[in-house]
DNA sequence: CACACAATTCATCACTCGGTGAATTCCTTC
DNA sequence: GAAGGAATTCACCGAGTGATGAATTGTGTG
């Protein structure tokens, strides 16, 4: 707190300061809170009790702030070390239920999910957010679940998956809907982990509900009356 | 296109000039690409083709021209409209699937995806477009859709069919990954269709991949070492 | 025709933003 | 202990933001 009384003298502060790791913090959390675009370089300077010049001075400008804050090398492991499947290889039968009770505890954590709120709500606005986002899902995450899936609709499993998840973390942490939000890990894992076991190892184009194979070519015919085809 | 040559003379032009809904228009279309936070009210103008004055002259600011532009009457009957159960009203068999099929065809509509992705992009950066992204997804969806629910977990079945949805919705249309955004409607309606009927029918305390009741008391036991269950 | 009012444009205001360059102070190394 | 470089602060710049108020020109009503 040098706000106030000391006129914050010019120069170089005694000791170490540990600027450039109040800055990625402050960073990381605004960033997380507002998006890139309404986060300010002003403002993570003010939280970090730090020169707005300074952050010009650590990271060459707003952009490569943002890289190097919402780099996570940490979930990066964390993801890569769960999704490890087991040593088998084979795709056991648990899958989704893992993939939820992790992640359910991964982002009870500190600071992934702040890097990774950062990341989606940056992809809102910002292009080159989203393109990170993109790349991460698709990098990390589909390289590692994906690699024993059956061939066919391989991409569209992670995908669903990702699409699952994603909704949940936005409900859980971001939006916080409210039956979602406070609920132990483990009823979520019941509730939610059916869901991503299926879109990863079920026949995703058979009919809806029942699960018996042989109806399959039967198209549900009237139904379509609930839909408007037309439009302008 | 009244930029360029003549200077725009001042004062009315003569006759009627649809200038209000031109407004509207570009305000949806901005609001849906860059988010409430970043859209500015001179590029609405703009594209518009219309001073920025008159943007105020119309609305009264910003917050008024968004809630304005954001009124999406037409997503609510279309929504109310497919949402209602049939004449019997018992839940049918296959609300999953109608909900999927409906939403996927409401947003290949024009003016309605522009409003919802409006709201969703704004409502990850903006705290007021959140709530009433919110106050929509309660107030319409969920009274709509949970009134025939079994009391159980009635919540939280509508909360994780909305979390599947959001997902879905962003993925499809916001972030655009791949498999997903440029899919047949068919084709998402038989992936995600059972998810959603699962969510809304099925018993979502059960264990996860075994459907038959009775050993639903074991728990998995040796699994848990994947997941770290201590933290800071 | 005259008058109230609506529609439009212009010239600003007060702010905030990201970014730059020089000046000052301290640490490190010779 | 002098020199070089790193860390910090200050004073700015140009651009863009939402907003305001006055001036101008048309429409509609009596």
């Amino acid at each position: 707190m040098r706000e106030g009384q000391t006129p914050a003298r010019r120069g170089r502060r005694p000791g170490r300061s540990g600027t450039r790791e109040a800055i990625l913090r402050a960073a990381r959390r605004s960033f997380s809170e507002r998006g890139y675009d309404s986060a300010s370089l002003r403002e993570i300077a003010t939280q970090a009790e730090v020169d707005p010049a300074l952050v010009h001075h650590y990271f060459r400008g707003k952009a490569a702030l943002f890289q190097a804050a919402m780099r996570m090398p940490d979930l990066e492991n964390a993801l890569t070390q769960a999704l490890q499947p087991e040593a088998g290889g084979v795709p056991p039968r648990q899958v989704g239920e893992r993939i939820v009770r992790m992640l359910a505890t991964l982002w009870s954590d500190r600071e992934l999910p702040r890097t990774l709120a950062g990341l989606m709500r940056s992809a809102a606005t910002n292009e080159r957010a989203a393109a990170m986002l993109r790349e991460f899902l698709g990098q990390v995450v589909l390289a590692r679940l994906g690699r024993d899936l059956p061939e066919p609709d391989r991409d569209l499993r992670v995908a669903l998956v990702g699409s699952q998840v994603f909704g949940l973390l936005v409900a859980r942490t971001l939006i916080k809907i409210e039956p979602i939000a406070s609920m132990p890990v483990d009823e979520l894992v019941a509730a939610v982990g059916p869901t991503l076991q299926r879109y990863l190892t079920a026949d995703l184009r058979g009919s809806a509900e029942n699960p018996s194979p042989g109806a399959r070519e039967t198209r549900p015919p009237a139904d379509s009356r609930a839909v408007p085809s037309g439009n302008a």
